[in-house]
DNA sequence: CGAGGCCTTGAACGTCGTCAAGTGGAGTGG
DNA sequence: CCACTCCACTTGACGACGTTCAAGGCCTCG
């Protein structure tokens, strides 16, 4: 059950009806919904340890697309055998569905950050939403974290044009709250950028972290 | 546990840690967050039958606000109840996951919505919404259902500003696809508001309906 | 060296927000 | 029964934020 995928691939697809779950080892993915005409609504990054797909656990039919970003390496759990292990280990399935809710939490946090602020200020705090979910995983170093996502997704996640991420993203290392690498980020200003898109943390119900 | 309140009462508040969950008996509720500066969004529609912040019973600290939009009637059933009960009948906590994660499936609609739809498709993909949950839930009278919802909330369901929803419905009246009265809509053209939403029910995930 | 991604740039246009004022109905009190 | 008030809805003018279109630059990889 596990597999090594490319950059770009689709994991699962709208209207799939999955009988397995995927668990992201290693690497970058995201979900999205494909629109008519082309245009595209990024719904959320996913990180090693995540689950993006506990979902189809009960709703049978997939809302949104699952797709690799980078190469990465994925676990595909069947359904029964996360059942099986939930019956087992009544505590696990607590904490999967608490993982689900956290989900629901960060959705809540795009709906707010795509629909009440402005360039600036979304790509801020989705700068600042990634950079403590990888601290929370171990995986960023120092200031900096890996942000192998190209300004078209940045955009498709924010609701926005490529240029316009663009030229907002020159704004924001302009003031000195970010620094661009390859495909990395120095935070340069934490508060700065913390007040720029007005992040606060709650929405991640961080505790101990599970996974 | 029983509790009756009046138009645009918090239920609960962003930073509480409720003890209890909040079942919608009748009338009409939303969920919100509220920004710096006077802005707001508004997260979710909730109709009876809805149990708002189940989310509660996993995630110690609300991250959002909960109101009441119209005068309502709702139940508070403490934590600990709904957990004996969980337990009692496991299949009922299954039922009860499944619900926050179509919450979350709305989320993500919403997502999308706010993100990648211009104002006219936006509101359209809203009454949808609301048309479809009413009717599952036998609160719609034919076309016509229930919309206790001023513009100024509208606005900050559909991140637009009041004047722009304003127009934007006339417009949907002018080109023949609803009537609005006092507080309820009449769908004229359900084909036409469905394509000028690219309204799919998908995301709602209705099957049989649970409660 | 050529090709394909991705990032960057400029100019013109459009959707939508802001400000400010005005209308109309419902409920209240004289 | 008639002000008066409050709230929701409506309107016009103007400007801003963000999009679109089109082109060019840079790096990587074959």
């Amino acid at each position: 059950t596990l597999r090594v995928l490319r950059p770009r691939q689709d994991i699962v697809r709208d209207q799939d009806r999955p009988s397995q779950c995927c668990l992201i080892l290693d690497g970058f993915a995201f979900r999205y919904k494909a629109l008519g005409d082309g245009k595209r609504q990024i719904l959320s990054f996913h990180i090693p340890g995540d689950m993006p797909d506990l979902q189809s656990l009960h709703l049978e039919v997939m809302d949104h697309s699952l797709a690799t970003l980078a190469t990465s390496k994925v676990a595909l759990i069947p359904h029964d055998t996360v059942r099986a292990f939930i019956r087992a280990h009544p505590r696990i399935g607590d904490v999967f569905w608490r993982d689900t809710l956290i989900d629901a939490a960060v959705f809540r946090e795009w709906v707010t950050n795509v629909g009440r602020r402005e360039a600036y200020g979304r790509i801020a705090h989705l700068l600042c939403e990634l950079f403590v979910r990888l601290r929370a995983v171990g995986l960023t170093n120092g200031d900096s974290y890996p942000l192998p996502i190209p300004q078209a997704e940045l955009a498709d996640a924010t609701g926005l044009s490529t240029v316009h991420v663009n030229r907002t993203m020159q704004e924001l290392r302009g003031d000195g709250l970010i620094k661009t690498n390859k495909a990395s980020v120095v935070i340069k200003d934490w508060d700065g950028l913390r007040e720029a898109g007005e992040f606060d943390p709650t929405f991640l119900h961080l505790r101990k972290q599970a996974a």
